[in-house]
DNA sequence: AACGCGGGGGG
DNA sequence: CCCCCAGCGTT
């Protein structure tokens, strides 16, 4: 059996000497801590860390956020992905000021009742900003428990979740509950990674089952497998004037409310000057684009949802990464010189 | 339970 | 190049 008191000691001894660090763990503001956590889903803290600072040099309190508009958070948000994160956590602010007295609630209870606060973020703003021993299981922690307690079953299903999260709150630190979550975490990160975990780094070695059985890199189990799909887009930039088109996504769409080159899938192309692929991911779709220079006077009145936008204010839109993308090699004149050698080569 | 939602990085 | 990673909301 695996002893609770044993693995806490263990794992906290080893934070204290091995924590890395984080720019959001310098503060003990609740704000601060929950703002990288929304920005940490899904996304690397090396992705996160210029964010962070970026968006808290412009909205240094909730209040400042709650009282924004959205398209001033976009833009401090657009490259990072998941747009929705932004508009829920916009949402989350508002309601604190107006139903919490701008007060931010401090149990994990209260705290998922807000939107895009899940078992994992409502937990870590618990445990990590207001000292509750509550569990927050994140990816990273689903890998160390799976190893620890040899799960050999898929560990993404909702059964699987319900048992790591029972695990992991019998577990937790009931003194230091937000260290010792974030301890599994960087553990997770550092030392039990997904395919060469160090064991013989691990402070827990000693209680996991996987690392005594042999294998740890085979877990976690996945059976559910992602497919890939592949498309081809062509990204038409329009001139005029030293004028970009650029067209506004919809609310419907996904990267809702970001601004782009408008694109088209590749079948039938206008004419014009073939330039570079940019490559790109969009969740399971491997996306390659294919950026155009067209004659505007072809094309200018097709989407009445674009509008004219001067260079000069490109910066103060918020744009998806692929615009972003073409954009730089626009301005650096990467696309002249591929396109030259493209030529070359036929 | 399944799917949609980005972008970064490893092999 | 192909594939992996992984919280929350919606359906």
């Amino acid at each position: 059996m695996i002893s609770p008191v044993s693995v806490r000691k263990q794992l906290l001894e080893w934070y204290d000497a091995n924590k890395r660090d984080l720019p959001w763990r310098e503060t003990s503001d609740p704000y601060r801590v929950w703002l990288s956590e929304i920005m940490l889903q899904q996304t690397t803290v090396e992705t996160v860390i210029p964010y962070y600072h970026k968006f808290l040099s412009r909205f240094p309190t909730l209040k400042s956020v709650a009282e924004a508009s959205i398209d001033d958070l976009l833009l401090l948000w657009q490259g990072l992905g998941y747009y929705n994160r932004i508009r829920q956590f916009h949402r989350a602010a508002q309601r604190v000021a107006n139903e919490w007295g701008g007060i931010i609630p401090t149990t994990k209870e209260e705290l998922i009742r807000l939107p895009g606060l899940g078992p994992y973020t409502a937990g870590a703003v618990a445990s990590i900003a207001f000292g509750q021993p509550v569990s927050a299981v994140d990816g990273n922690i689903i890998r160390v428990l799976s190893r620890l307690f040899h799960f050999t079953e898929d560990a993404f299903t909702t059964q699987a979740k319900k048992y790591f999260g029972e695990k992991a709150s019998s577990l937790v630190d009931p003194v230091r509950p937000g260290d010792f979550n974030q301890a599994l975490m960087d553990l997770g990160s550092s030392v039990c990674t997904p395919t060469r975990p160090a064991c013989l780094l691990c402070p827990l070695n000693n209680f996991c089952q996987a690392c005594r059985k042999g294998k740890p890199e085979t877990l976690p189990i996945r059976l559910k497998k992602t497919v890939y799909r592949k498309e081809e887009l062509i990204c038409l930039l329009y001139l005029r004037g030293g004028k970009f088109w650029l067209r506004r996504r919809r609310p419907d769409e996904i990267m809702a409310g970001l601004w782009e080159f408008p694109l088209r899938r590749q079948g039938r192309r206008p004419y014009g000057l073939q330039l570079a692929p940019v490559s790109h991911t969009i969740m399971n779709r491997r996306i390659t684009v294919h950026p155009y220079k067209v004659e505007v006077s072809k094309f200018a009145e097709k989407d009445d949802e674009g509008r004219w936008i001067r260079p000069d204010n490109l910066h103060e839109l918020p744009l998806t990464t692929i615009t972003r993308k073409v954009l730089h090699q626009y301005d650096t004149g990467w696309l002249q010189d591929t396109k030259y050698a493209k030529e070359g080569k036929k």
